[in-house]
RNA sequence: GCUCCUGUCGUCUAGUCUGGUCUAGGACGCCAGGUUCUCAUCCUGGUAACUCGGGUUCAAAUCCCGACAGGAGCGCCA
């Protein structure tokens, strides 16, 4: 066991978004790698905007993708509790400690002050930060301001003059100048904390040595870092991972799509292809090697692999690998992955028809090369489960007339006549290669395909026969007689 | 506006630290061909990029400087 500790920490105000689920991978696989910790706090200071069917939803994305943590508030340890709004005494004592220090102060212009102040630092194309002339003000006549008014709020005593540097494990060196941070604030009462605060407070009796998350963060770095220094904490390591864009390359975010875990669970991705996608989005080995178990990625993997620069989500890569992990799977395991799906589909449907396990899984062995997301699979498969309804032009192959389709039912008729239902693909291809010799297939099996699925596109006719049987097969061809007739 | 970060095919990326073997490699996508009644799978081939401008050097995707572009942050959100 190394003595290297990470953690995420979303707050609940959301369902589990693609871009912390891939920030949660990366602390996790390199925790895993080093044999170190992995933590799980939530970050629900912000009382109205949390809520504990998003905190839920986190929770089960995570483990859904098979990110499990050490410490969390589902599975509690030494560092506990990792609920923020259950350390509410922890940031105080801190809170309180930085005040009677005088490292910080409390502010009370009204936020409508702030605003205007802002307003015109930008209009005068000043940095709009805060300097706040109540920094001086002797704690005595703070505390009795603070019985009086309700419009304040604390703020850190900002340095002026400082240069803050810290090496980024990805980035290399960040520098910022402290007079372009202003007196930031850091609580709005005694008991109440703000984010900046509250991380390194956490990150600190957490024993956090990491600090791995998404570079929308770097420009608080240097507030918390201030913090930690006026705290006299460990200054833990940073590395800032480069952000997960969507197609116009902003930040990912609803409008690109699906963003959040539930609904790629939801669409039928497997947890292993979306792990494996979003471990390579700003990340890679170094060679070619694409496909990765979660156990590989937890030995390759490195900070120093990891890009720099923002990485667009491309759904189409994502579905060609699912499908490829798809792919992989045995009969059984593809039946049971499905099952859900298709047990949705139906009701959808409103069918109330029972299907025995060995045919679906036949069913699903044939469309498995065909399949990108499990959800399709209702879709593809339906013509096994009721008869197909189509339009009868789509029997015509290429431009046949009405007479020849009608030949060509029937030939397909006759031959399959001389088969009795426990058939086998091959020997049925078998007869109706040897009727067609060496004449156009598609005169015969395209209409027979259609016939029997409905479908321009689906697989061949002779293992859709295999599985329905032939009487049903001969029902549907004589439905699509009768079409035409 | 200010600060910070980033810049290799449409996309994910290798190569950059340690300059030459890079007429820039792989993958997805797309296109074409093969297999095939169709679709998918599978196989073959193709398409397409070092942001720009200077400099250093015998030699620059790689080092230096400067532009430009994109992104993020600048909350009494996290």
């Amino acid at each position: 066991m190394s003595n290297i500790r990470v953690r995420i920490a979303p707050s609940p105000t959301g369902p589990l978004h693609v871009g912390t689920a891939r920030t949660a991978l990366f602390n996790y696989l390199f925790a895993r790698h080093h044999d170190g910790k992995f933590i799980l706090r939530i970050e629900d200071t912000d009382l109205e905007r949390s809520d504990k069917k998003y905190e839920e939803d986190i929770f089960e994305g995570l483990r859904w993708l098979g990110i499990e943590a050490d410490e969390s508030p589902e599975c509690s340890g030494p560092h506990g509790p990792y609920r923020q709004s259950e350390r509410i005494k922890i940031y105080k004592k801190y809170i309180q400690k930085l005040l009677d220090e005088r490292r910080a102060f409390y502010c009370f212009h009204s936020k409508k002050e702030l605003e205007e102040e802002k307003e015109k630092l930008l209009a005068a194309k000043h940095p709009p930060i805060h300097l706040c002339e109540y920094r001086t003000l002797d704690p005595a006549e703070a505390a009795m301001f603070t019985q009086a008014k309700s419009d304040y709020i604390i703020r850190f005593k900002t340095p002026s003059g400082r240069k803050i540097e810290f090496q980024d494990l990805i980035r290399g060196d960040v520098s910022f100048d402290s007079d372009l941070l202003g007196d930031f604030s850091i609580a709005k009462r005694v008991d109440v904390p703000l984010y900046n605060f509250a991380v390194i407070i956490d990150d600190e009796t957490m024993e956090i040595s990491h600090v791995i998350r998404g570079e929308d963060h770097i420009s608080n770095t240097p507030k918390q870092l201030l913090l930690i220094e006026a705290l006299g904490f460990k200054i833990p390591q940073y590395a800032h991972l480069p952000l997960i864009l969507g197609s116009d390359r902003s930040k990912l975010s609803k409008r690109h799509g699906p963003a959040s875990v539930n609904e790629y669970r939801a669409a039928g991705y497997l947890p292993e292809a979306l792990f494996n996608f979003l471990a390579l989005l700003g990340w890679n080995s170094g060679n070619d090697r694409e496909f990765f178990s979660k156990k590989e990625l937890i030995k390759e993997f490195s900070l120093e692999k990891v890009q720099k620069s923002g990485a667009i989500f491309d759904i189409t890569k994502l579905d060609w690998m699912n499908g490829e992990y798809i792919r992989k799977k045995s009969a059984k395991e593809l039946l049971e992955l499905c099952q859900p799906f298709l047990a949705d589909f139906l009701q959808n449907q409103n069918s109330k028809i029972k299907i025995q396990n060995d045919y679906l899984e036949k069913i699903i062995k044939l469309e498995q090369p065909r399949l990108k997301k499990l959800a399709e699979i209702g879709e593809r498969t339906e013509y096994f489960f009721w008869a197909p309804e189509y339009d009868k032009e789509l029997l015509c192959w290429k431009n046949m007339s009405d007479t020849e389709l009608i030949a060509s039912l029937e030939a397909a008729e006759k031959i399959i006549s001389n088969f009795q239902t426990p058939i086998s693909k091959e020997k049925i291809e078998e007869a109706f290669l040897k009727e067609i010799g060496e004449g156009d297939k598609g005169r015969i099996l395209w209409p027979l395909r259609v016939a029997l699925t409905g479908k321009k596109a689906s697989p061949g006719p002779f293992e859709i026969m295999e599985i329905l049987g032939i009487e049903e097969s001969l029902r549907r061809i004589a439905a699509a007689k009768q079409k035409k007739m």
